[in-house]
DNA sequence: TTAAATTTGTTCAAATATAATCATAAATAA
DNA sequence: TTATTTATGATTATATTTGAACAAATTTAA
């Protein structure tokens, strides 16, 4: 296979999800990651997609999202499983909240071809299903600028006005002692307004969250109706016990 | 077989198979390598197919994909004259509202060192103010794809929830006679609920637009306080006579 | 912070494709 | 016919592509 086959097959493939990682695709191209390496580097170089620690991104992600450049190709696999299977919970017509997290962004990709309307206070959560079957409701207010999200007591009463059918959210630590707590305390205002006016809540969370806590305890496990993560471990059943539904 | 005869042959098949390589096609036309290889450069240096390392692609897949055009849009000149005029009326601390208009939008180019809180409904607006000294604050509400900008009643009573030191807004037609006219009530809606809550309310009109009226007139031109345009025409003496300060 | 793990860049060798050269065969013209 | 041109194929040399091994840089975890 030569270079520009190739070439197109990655720009579909990285059009397609978003974000991608060399491994993932030396799999899909059957070639070595040393040779998806120089293709991206050359793809880079005529501006075609933006090269990442570890993979590659969509050039109209990489001039938006600052604050996912950082956390780039770590657990794609894990995230786009999880994602994978909340998409399938969504239904026609439905009305959702997704937040700003890295995890919940990963979803929009299968989501695309939905007719539902999407709440949200993500900057690339709206920059990635514009112009596409969903349609977007942007919560107004302050705009954090490293995070791309809107925050703030505005987007507070934003989501208040509304009740949803779902809220897909993601946190930074979950643990059955502490339950839910958060880097920063304008992410946990956001969650908790969005639990608070759905009808379901589904936390989306990869394994390497559970059991852990962060510095701010915000809610309790209960304002969670399902949580989907990727791992069957026993973990996982002491939330069960707690009436939490288990996705995985 | 001539090469004419292969030539059409060959054109053939790459036109069905997208990519091909040269042991393929000297296998199907029972030639040999050389062969097919001086074919193709030839056929290449015709610009009927693109040449790959191996084989041979068909044009329309090796050329780039121009995903992401800048558009040129008219009088860009025009303009930035009108945008650099306004920029000058703006103050640090001032807290100021922008429209959604592709005039306006020249505006943040002269306008992102200064230390200001910008409050608007337009996505492109945001993206080029993300990340520099400007504080923004997002209009929430109903996102209309096509104009990448928020609308509707959300969005109206978001923006009455503030008093601002200066709007400034574009309008696709101003006339003494009519008014301000649009070409969408959605925008009007928001030009309107704009300059009801600004203390200033800056209307930049390059010169096309004067004189002109669109299908929908929606407000006198009292809503406004100063005209910024490019042309000192007679023409605007009119306007100033009915209060207007002109700027230009 | 340091240490471990991962990713990337570099160099080199093998495989493959291309270009160059020459010889042969076929077609054309005198 | 013969001489000349043209197209094709074979052979060899050159260039490109690829993958492996290892060092350097970066990221993650502790």
């Amino acid at each position: 296979m030569s270079y520009q086959n190739r070439k197109q097959k990655l720009l579909k493939i990285v059009e397609q999800h978003g974000e991608v990682e060399v491994k993932e695709l030396a799999q899909k191209l059957e070639t070595s990651e040393i040779t998806i390496r120089r293709d991206l580097a050359l793809m880079a170089a005529d501006g075609l997609i933006f090269r990442t620690h570890g993979g590659a991104m969509k050039m109209s992600l990489a001039s938006i999202p600052v604050s996912f450049q950082q956390k780039t190709s770590t657990n794609i696999e894990q995230k786009d499983y999880i994602c994978r299977l909340a998409a399938q919970e969504i239904l026609d017509n439905d009305i959702i909240f997704m937040d700003c997290g890295s995890t919940v962004f990963r979803l929009c990709q299968f989501i695309k071809n939905k007719r539902i309307k999407v709440i949200t206070n993500s900057l690339p959560v709206v920059y990635e299903l514009l112009n596409t079957e969903v349609s977007i409701n942007l919560i107004g207010g302050e705009l954090d600028g490293n995070r791309q999200a809107i925050h703030g007591k505005i987007a507070v009463e934003h989501i208040e006005r509304y009740k949803v059918d779902k809220a897909f959210l993601g946190v930074d630590g979950i643990s059955i002692e502490n339950g839910l707590s958060a880097a920063s305390e304008k992410e946990a205002e956001i969650t908790t307004a969005m639990a608070a006016n759905a009808q379901s809540t589904y936390l989306l969370c990869d394994s390497s969250k559970l059991g852990k806590d962060k510095y701010l305890k915000f809610a309790p496990l209960t304002i969670i109706d399902v949580l989907v993560t990727n791992q069957a471990t026993d973990l996982l059943k002491s939330y069960q016990d707690l009436g939490l539904r288990i996705l995985n």
